[in-house]
This record gives C-alpha cells, sequence and structure tokens, in this order.
DNA sequence: CCCGCTCCCTAACGATCGTTCGCTCGAAGT
DNA sequence: ACTTCGAGCGAACGATCGTTAGGGAGCGGG
C-alpha cells in the first residue's frame, strides 16, 4: 500500500489503455453510475476482480479519463495562448484546436462532462483545477481585445462562458463523419465566436449593419 | 391496472407537490442515480414504500419533474412566437422569456436537461417531442430572418442549437441572487443572441485561411 | 354501523452494486 | 533450479438498491 499509483504518466500499459477505452464507451452511452464494473469487466473479457489489479476502484477509472483527457487538452491547446498573436487571431485559434481536439476524443470528451460530477471532491479538484487555468487563459485575451477596442463585450468572464458553453454544448449533439466535417464545423464556430465577441453590446454603438 | 395515471393534469395535491419538490432538490444535488428511493422518503420524514401511493416508481417521479417543467415551458413562451412581431423582436422575447422561466425554475431545468437521459425510451420520447417543438419554432424565425437578410447565418438550425447551447449551458454555472440579477443577465444574453445570429458569417469570407 | 377510500406504516423480497480475499499460472530474473 | 511477480480467476462479502405485500388508522357517506 502507499504506492503511487501513476494516473496518466509513465507506464502506458496496454492493458489499462483497453480497460480505459471500454469505460469511455460505456460511460457515455449508459453514464457512469448505470454503467457497472460487471458490465466493464465483462465488455472486456475478463472478471471484475481482475480491474482491481489495474485501478484503485471505480471512481479512478473515471479520474483516469477525465484527468488523463483534461491534461493531453491542455498540453494541446495552451501553449496557442504564447504565440505572441493579437486577440482575434488567438482566440481563433485556440477555439478552432479546441474543437479538434474534443472532436478527435469525443468520447473521453463528453465522460469529462457530463460525469465529472460522480467524483470524489479531491479527484474532481484536479481536473476542474486545469480547466480553470484553461477558462483564465480565455478570459485574458478577451480582456486583451477589450482593451484593444477588438471586442465589445462587457465581462470578459461571462463572455468566455458563453463561448465555452457555445462549443461544449455542439458536442453532445453533433458528430462528424471524416476530418472534413471536423475542419468545417470548426470553422463556422470559430466564426460564431468572433462574431459573439465583435458583435456583443454592439448595438448599443449603433454599429451592427 | 391499465389506469389512465394522469401526469400533472387534474388534482395538484399537495403531497404530491412536496414530492416533486424536494425530488428536485435531491436531482440536482447528487443526481438521479445517486440519489436513492430512500433519501427521498427520509427529507420528505416518510417511508420508502409511502412514496409508491403517489407515483408508480422512481422513473416516474423524474418523468413528472421533466415533463411538468417542459410542458409549463412551452405554454409560457411558445405563443411568443405567434404575435406577429419581426424575426429580431421574436427572437429578443423568446430567449428573453426562455431564459426568465429557467432561472425562476432553475431547479427542474437542471433536472430535465441533466438527468432526462435515464428515462425509459417512451417517457423520454414524450419530453423530447416538447422539446422539439420549440426548437423547431426557434429554427422557423431564424429561417424567416434570413430571408429577410436580418441574419447572416448559413445554417439555421446550427445557430438555434448554439444559442440554445449558449443559453442552456449558462443555467449550469449562474445563479441568481434577485428579480434584477434575472432581467439583467436575460438582456445580456439577448443581445448575445442577436449579435449571433446578425454577425455569423459576416467575416467568414476573411479569415477562413 | 359499516363500507370504501386515502394515506401511511412495518417488513421483507430479490437483485445488483463495488469491493476483497486467497488462489493459480506462466513468464522473467538470477 | 529456485524465486519473484504481474495478471487473472472463482467465490463471496456487506451494503444498498427499487419495489411489493399486507395491514392499520382516520374519515366521509350510505
Amino acid at each position: 500500500m502507499e504506492k503511487v499509483e501513476p494516473v496518466s504518466t509513465g507506464a502506458p500499459s496496454l492493458r489499462v489503455d483497453q480497460v480505459l477505452e471500454t469505460a469511455t464507451r460505456l460511460f457515455t452511452e449508459r453514464g457512469y453510475d448505470a454503467a457497472s464494473i460487471r458490465d466493464l469487466a465483462a465488455a472486456l473479457a475478463m472478471r471484475p476482480s481482475s480491474l482491481y489489479h489495474h485501478f484503485q476502484g471505480k471512481q479512478h477509472i473515471l479520474f483516469a479519463i477525465c484527468f488523463g483527457m483534461q491534461t493531453d487538452f491542455n498540453a494541446a491547446v495552451m501553449p496557442l495562448f504564447h504565440q505572441g498573436k493579437g486577440p482575434v487571431e488567438t482566440i481563433q485559434d485556440v477555439i478552432r484546436d479546441h474543437i479538434r481536439f474534443s472532436l478527435a476524443r469525443r468520447g473521453e470528451v463528453l465522460v469529462n462532462t457530463r460525469e465529472r460530477r460522480s467524483l470524489p471532491p479531491h479527484l474532481l479538484a484536479q481536473v476542474n483545477s486545469l480547466r480553470r487555468a484553461y477558462r483564465d487563459a480565455l478570459v485574458a485575451v478577451i480582456e486583451q481585445g477589450r482593451r484593444q477596442g477588438l471586442f465589445a463585450v462587457d465581462d470578459p468572464k461571462l463572455a468566455a462562458m458563453a463561448v465555452f458553453d457555445m462549443v461544449n454544448g455542439m458536442f453532445q449533439w453533433f458528430r462528424a463523419r471524416d476530418q472534413a466535417d471536423i475542419e468545417r464545423i470548426a470553422g463556422t464556430y470559430v466564426d460564431a465566436a468572433v462574431a459573439l465577441l465583435r458583435g456583443w453590446g454592439g448595438y448599443t454603438l449603433t454599429n451592427a449593419r
């Protein structure tokens, strides 16, 4: 006991990845609570007890999915904030890769958004910490764009959440058939985000149309 | 058996309403699966078996919350589509009352969005039918506004979903302290919806790389 | 007085849940 | 050849789940 328990580090054991992949599918199809350890084991052609050689418990499987996904997400998207581009271009790059990543790994993203709440507080806090880091960076860029007169928004935090919700909500119902589908929808939502940030409150300035 | 079972009709029994109110609170706090019949009964100071005098089962409690909420929602918002106003004003009126209603009855709305998936197919279909009616009406107005050159959106269905997601996502994290808070956030999101519909696609000719 | 109805109770049912224990087995290390 | 160790197994644990059977207290109408 008292083992260090690597979460998504070091050893990417083949079997562990298979478990996470199957668990992601089951959790998206039935929900975390409704998908039992026995269901998961059966889908992997193994016995329920064998799962406990790879994971401490059911909650840790959920955590591995959520935390691993969010870690990879931040690693993929966060660097785009520090490229020295302007606010508009930065937002475009970030939202585009946000959507690319989330559609490429749609299952994990859906589990993270829908089932994350079932995590115990200390595990949930670790995932939320990564999410907050990303959101704060987005807020900072919007704030910067507002100071430069590029965005008309009144509340950068509110604007960030609105863009966030609009994009994340899309993952719930949109299914891309191929890579071209991903690029198309990403471009569309990038435009939506820019239109929103530019035009929000713009009617008071009478610049719309 | 083979009883007609009124869902949200006729007799608004006091006890039934108390059950639904407490169930709504528990389902939002812990989730439908994690909140047990025994938890609900304990919160109502009664025995688990007594609940089955008012409801056929746990799923029907969830259904009563979701279907009742969606029925009231449509009754409150749908008439706004047939007032003879223009597309922009109609959208503004609809989104404003959408937000007013959803924040006033936030608990039921959150249960409907987060726990609806736990309903059996034939009950889920009834709720989704009401949701679709509302969404289709919103799409029709956007389509009308696009034909009149008021909106720049390419895909009315996509635009409706985006506005939908943006608004519904807000309910997850926003808590109004008073009525003034509700009116303020409603006005802000009404502006966001209009800004989005007016500006979406307006810049697609210049930034698509 | 008694019937029927509403509401709630005690007690328990069978099922399923996450998890643990002790074991076996084969590959790898020395 | 002997040990170690990861991986999986069968069996069972205690807990909790949704649900039901059956009974009783209060009460209004015939």
